[in-house]
DNA sequence: GTTAGCACTTGAGACCTTTGAGTGCTAATC
DNA sequence: GATTAGCACTCAAAGGTCTCAAGTGCTAAC
């Protein structure tokens, strides 16, 4: 396909600089003629043709039939956005809306990334996601119990990372508010620091015998334990404005685009994208880059939330290869900013509570 | 449009049944001429005709246009879920088929729901949901500290229907483990029994005297707890099988099928309309019916997932106005039946544990 | 290297016709 | 009075033809 892809003349940067931003904004091929008369190019539609068939020698255009003008390719997209692409300038009234939007009473961080991806989605019109990426390793930290009556008690369990789950635990046989305390100081003694993957048998065994005449409580909450870490192992995802994607014509095909909503739903594979990507940085994935092989069609731009120097997350937007990608990176830069600044410690002094627990129900 | 809806001969019926069933397998608008011939009707074309035209007088049928065929209209429906439905038999491959996917390792209530929603969608495809209904009267049954560090302790607030929340707690002011044990003493003397909306400010002001010298943690808790309290109030719902949708023609229209996605992805009237449902029978909501616009097309049909007696979530199905009614209301059935076995106490013995708890990341 | 000019290609859209399923009505029949 | 055969009528869907306009590639001149 490319040629040689270093070496692009000040023209041809131009020319497909002008092609990429008129298509993204129309959506349609691109001819020569339109940029002559609409892009301050000074050679005639004779010139920019050749040029244009050398850019499409080199893989940066295609040309969907003869008769029409060109289309980037996804190699041009990614030249595009590596060294053509300006910084978009957040307008004074986003920053108002993000503002606004995320002046919400709440503070649990899965609401407010779920708050943060309404926001991405609704200032950049396309469909956004809010992604908790996979915890590599989640250890124990430690375990209290609560006695509430002879037959329950509440697990609470303290994961590395400050995640805390609680679970209900009930029983058929009667309990004693010692024994549940001390039920916590031996699962703190054996599993303190494990790992769910160290939670063996000869490990549960040992505990049984240590539980005696308790010991058919064992089972049950060591499995609590390991549902538990299992799912924090997992990563989440939300998304938001699902809708926003038929508003594109490239979604028009109802094939690839059930495709796409399955992919979304099915969360799995985007969420092992996001769980891989680096840190700092902005991420931007166009079409088949991804081993994601569904998305052909589409980009996912995401940028990782960071809280006191760990990812804990990444506010992302899914949308077609077309997409505005420099007005997408800005925004997203400011709403992950404006996250970050929700969930910095250092602000304490103003809001004084940090939570970093959670509910279920049952 | 109706005339006497009440009186319909068994002919009429016969046809009206025979109408909908081929409709709903079809999808197609149903001439007399195919009804003569493929199910069996003891007269000719030209009666069904004047029948369907006098079904039609009384709203039962519609007419896309002159020269087509009839479907059902919503009343048509109607009539058929309230008096014409067979009962489908769920086969022994469809049964296993529910035991297979449910019988997962998994005991929280959150991801049961889930796995039965994406079941549902499976066996039924169509777009399944499963909601937890908000709650109406959520107070504080009590809180439990738990002492970590200097500046950091564990709030754990159980409320009515042993709902656990637990929230990390961070002070810029060091704490001792006996005062943490306080907080926890003052807590439950002031709010146990308690609901948000009884959280004011007199209340507030009683706390931060009896707190001093850490009353700057008195509205930080508290925000925490009424936060909490909040998020338990609004119920929550999951999708699965969103892309189903776009297998079905009638939501070929890109605009209204935007809409319903939006509508779907929006959750909250739907959790509206599951909320306020009755809470044993099956409840079917066919098109305009429902007073979310928003569905004029489709149908929204549920069952309650009920445990001890008390109604913890509803598993749904949302599809076009010619959802396979009967085959729908069967496979929900057995769904939310297998749903129930799992979550009943009664099979202690079998589980020996159940866990309401919950989890949060931070 | 650039440009004017021209023949060529091709999808989109407008318009027309055909086709066939299905109806409603009338008149004959049971 | 209910049923049915028969027939004229309607209408969407499908296919065909034509035109239109945008855009190209190529050649030859600058």
């Amino acid at each position: 396909m490319a040629k040689d892809p270093g070496v692009l003349t000040e023209r041809k940067k131009k020319i497909l600089k002008a092609i990429i931003e008129s298509h993204i904004a129309n959506g349609e091929p691109v001819g020569s003629k339109y940029l002559t008369e609409n892009k301050q190019i000074e050679c005639s539609s004779a010139t920019i043709r050749n040029e244009m068939a050398e850019l499409e020698d080199m893989g940066y255009l295609e040309q969907p039939h003869t008769s029409a003008g060109r289309i980037p390719s996804e190699l041009g997209y990614r030249f595009y956005v590596d060294s053509l692409i300006e910084d978009y300038s957040v307008t004074a009234k986003e920053v108002e809306q993000i503002h606004q939007m995320m002046r919400s009473k709440v503070s649990e961080l899965d609401q407010i990334m779920n708050m943060a991806s309404k926001v991405a989605s609704h200032l950049t019109n396309y469909t956004a996601i809010a992604v908790k990426p996979r915890e590599t390793l989640v250890t124990i930290n430690r375990f209290e119990t609560i006695f509430i009556d002879e037959y329950h008690f509440i697990l609470v369990l303290v994961t590395s990372g400050d995640v805390v789950k609680t679970k209900n635990i009930t029983t058929t046989r009667s309990l004693t508010r010692a024994f549940v305390g001390q039920v916590a100081d031996s699962l703190n003694t054996h599993l303190a620091g494990k790992s769910a993957q160290e939670i063996n048998l000869p490990l549960m065994m040992s505990l049984e015998t240590e539980f005696a005449p308790y010991s058919e409580l064992v089972s049950p909450v060591m499995k609590v334990v390991y549902d538990t870490m299992s799912v924090l192992d997992q990563g989440e995802m939300q998304v938001a404005g699902m809708d926003r994607l038929l508003e594109y014509p490239e979604y028009k095909d109802m094939e690839s685009l059930k495709r796409l909503i399955g992919t979304i739903e099915e969360k799995e594979e985007i969420v092992n994208l996001v769980s891989e990507a680096g840190r700092d940085q902005h991420n931007i994935v166009i079409g088949s880059e991804s081993e994601v092989k569904v998305m052909e069609n589409s980009s996912l731009v995401f940028k990782p939330v960071v809280r006191n120097g760990k990812t804990v997350g990444a506010i992302g937007v899914i949308g077609p290869l077309r997409m505005d990608y420099a007005r997408v990176l800005a925004l997203l830069e400011a709403v992950t900013g404006n996250v970050s600044e929700l969930l910095d410690d250092r602000k304490l002094d103003e809001r004084k509570i940090e939570d970093k627990g959670d509910t279920n129900h049952g």
